[in-house]
DNA sequence: GTCTATAGATTGATAGAC
DNA sequence: GTCTATCAATCTATAGAC
């Protein structure tokens, strides 16, 4: 009877404490994604998961402490689905899956989505180091992929670096300006839009490198 | 006198307050790009452009009057730059004129960018107006024209929306996370990057959807 | 118009009862 | 572990001298 809420099947004292910080970190990371670092309040937080404020502070012990969390689990997803970017298959399906694996995230995963954004354009006052060690490294074993596509003639002979932004820009742009999308679409996107943007945004950028886009015939 | 600092040539009274006016939007796009609306002070701008707290607001009632200004600054350079796309042009030139135009914008107005993403992200609280009428009048008159290109077998049958979405994604991106980008160039753009990158961007996408994306032969 | 000083409200964080 | 009450710092905004 310590848990207030009969939130789940209590275990252990470890498991109810996991399930309590899990409870957090997902309310923090929708204010966290709606107004930022700056702009959000732990009191915001703690109305968000119904918690004391001071909870909260005994759980994380600072509101930056908890959004480093915060930020470091969505980068684990993100880590996650950087692996669908396989180095041995071939160039149609290493990037059409990777490009629908990074939709589907988008989709999935837009408050995440969002604070990572915002972390990175404000500097990653956080993050910095996660950027120029796991980032970087991914980042150019993945060019190097890249280029042996190009030197073994598979796809035009684009920059990857520029190709990668690409589908990094495109494919976040449907988390991050949600809300603009669902003002022009009069609404959220339907299942039906989501397949048909995904495989539209997979045409293009195949094409656009010189592979046939298409499922079917040239 | 009047004027702390030679602040230019100073001319006519209206002439010095439009001038002072202009130095605090400058410094606040900037603190409200660096730091979002929430996490900026009214202390940072004034710092900033070097005046003091209460000048502020003098000129702008309140920190928001000065936030949305910064913002409806912002939009309409984008509303300019939404004019390059011309509506009776041929699909290559329409659209390689927007893009190359869009990427400047995201190299001299980075921190404009940054202001526009992060008011979006944040569910639009104080432009909602404008994406409900000018963008959406902007883009609903966009997509006439490319279904036009599309009818007459100009280009490849795509959506017109996850088009123009990833245009702006993919432009957009150079500057709200420009951080993330330098960090992987280990330093910034050079000028011929910029030029590269534009011309790869322009090139995906116009072959992407079946257009001849390089400027010389099949 | 410009500046200093300060009011009034809000925030992150903590103390201490239970 | 949970909660109420509160402190100390910070922020927006304003009052009033110059």
């Amino acid at each position: 009877m310590a848990q207030t809420e009969g939130a789940e099947k209590a275990g252990t004292r470890a498991e109810m404490r996991e399930e309590t910080e899990r409870q957090i970190l997902d309310a923090a990371e929708v204010v966290f994604a709606e107004a930022g670092f700056g702009g959000a309040t732990m009191q915001a937080i703690a109305d968000a998961c119904g918690l004391p404020k001071a909870n909260l502070h005994y759980y994380f012990s600072s509101k930056e402490k908890l959004y480093r969390q915060v930020v470091e689990r969505i980068f684990t997803i993100w880590l996650e689905a950087a692996d669908s970017f396989e180095t041995e298959a071939a160039p149609e399906v290493a990037l059409r899956r990777y490009i629908s694996r990074k939709m589907q995230l988008s989709r999935e995963h837009r408050y995440g989505s969002k604070v990572w954004a915002s972390e990175v354009m404000h500097g990653a006052p956080i993050v910095q180091d996660y950027l120029e060690t796991t980032l970087r490294t991914w980042t150019e074993t993945r060019i190097a992929v890249i280029r042996r596509w190009i030197d073994a003639g598979a796809i035009r002979p684009v920059d990857p670096r520029w190709l990668l932004y690409m589908i990094w820009a495109t494919t976040q742009h449907y988390a991050d300006f949600a809300h603009q999308i669902e003002v022009l679409n009069h609404g959220a996107l339907s299942d039906a839009q989501w397949t048909e943007a995904t495989d539209t945004v997979c045409g293009i950028i195949l094409r656009g490198i010189g592979l046939n886009g298409g499922r079917t015939g040239p």
